[in-house]
DNA sequence: TAGATTGTTAATCGATTAACAATC
DNA sequence: TAGATTGTTAATCGATTAACAATC
């Protein structure tokens, strides 16, 4: 299995939402051109892009909307869904417990971990929430194997420390903490700070290069 | 005002981290060598970023900590804090309004809006919770211009049509929802589903890869 | 057939890394 | 002074865009 550009993967979710809504309008086929305008990519970009999938279109005409969606999901294993452990049911831990387009993307929590034990015993949105007593024994038992860390920063790397001794090769770390894991595990960030730094920057541009110059 | 590289921005705030932590244990200088150690980011990438700040070392000795903290939190416009109006109170607009770390990147979140009656009227850390019937006065008459957007999907592109139309300029998009608005509003999606497409990936490669031959 | 779109190869662009002179 | 580290220029690498032959 070749591995794909990381920048490419980041598009092909992208495609996917295009293609959905597309297909809802009762369209059959699309053409790369078509996806490029709806997703603000340069149209030969989309070609590469979905050369990596393998998908193999018609001159002329296009590619069946199906035949792409069936490609795309297939290449980003979205059509066999995974179970994970989430840890950490603060309001991220909750919010990502209620997205349910989670399952729509090879991913179901099967079990949520807290802390805390005062959120222990219950369930939300049908996940069962247990306290961290419980973790290792059923993270080893479920033969789970990635985790989602929504814990507080100080409480990350240990978690993902546990998540490792007990089988799990991927976490998805939604704390700012850079885990030091060994290489072989699957680490993705979701790394607001990096987000929110472009935002800030770009506005201090805006509002520096538009000021009067009188005021600066 | 110059632009600075959008790759370059995103590794500013990693920066920074470190040089909190290092100012913690009392070292007063540091070299860009170590900061790319503590970072897993090149030596000479480092010394680029740096450049990019406007700040001066000296041969041999490094960079004072503190000319370097305050080099990347002016660049980032991180030391004067903006304030901004967030819409949609569910778990993960909870979060945001919990996220004390906000303040310190210069941003301030000084009022709540949800379209559900039940929230408003109260105050969570301290951020009032107001309907969106106060949304497009209280917008206007306290000239924030930056919103953040936790609603569902199907809010966003309204929600933040309205936020442009009362003078907002720049919004944080936590939904998958890619937004239409006019080139010059900046635009920063928290973008989970690009995040998930990468892991997904890589744990399918993994798997595939050393799954025994037979299997397959 | 003519024209549009594909997949692919070549050119360009930007970002990363390497090399090195300047200097404390 | 010698050595380490800086800032910068040059080389490399990878990703994006342009060009084009193949084909339905």
């Amino acid at each position: 299995m070749d591995s794909i550009p990381i920048l490419t993967l980041k598009r092909l979710p992208k495609y996917l939402e295009t293609l959905y809504q597309l297909k809802k309008t009762g369209i059959r086929t699309v053409t790369a051109t078509k996806i490029a305008v709806f997703t603000d990519v340069h149209m030969t970009q989309v070609r590469k892009d979905l050369a990596y999938t393998g998908v193999v279109g018609t001159p002329k005409v296009g590619h069946r909307i199906d035949d792409l969606i069936n490609a795309i999901e297939q290449c980003l294993n979205w059509n066999d869904v995974s179970s994970c452990f989430l840890v950490g049911v603060g309001h991220l831990g909750k919010a990502l417990m209620g997205y349910s387009e989670l399952s729509r993307k090879g991913l179901r929590i099967i079990a949520a971990f807290d802390a805390k034990p005062e959120a222990t015993g219950s369930y939300l949105h049908g996940i069962p929430i247990y306290g961290m007593d419980k973790f290792t024994n059923l993270l080893s038992r479920l033969h789970v194997h990635i985790g989602i860390i929504t814990t507080p920063a100080e409480a990350a790397q240990e978690v993902a420390n546990l998540m490792v001794e007990n089988g799990v090769i991927a976490i998805w770390n939604f704390t700012p903490v850079k885990l030091e894991l060994p290489t072989e595990i699957i680490v993705e960030n979701i790394d607001m700070s990096a987000s929110l730094a472009v935002l800030s920057r770009r506005v201090a541009e805006k509002l520096y290069n538009t000021a009067p110059r009188d005021l600066i």
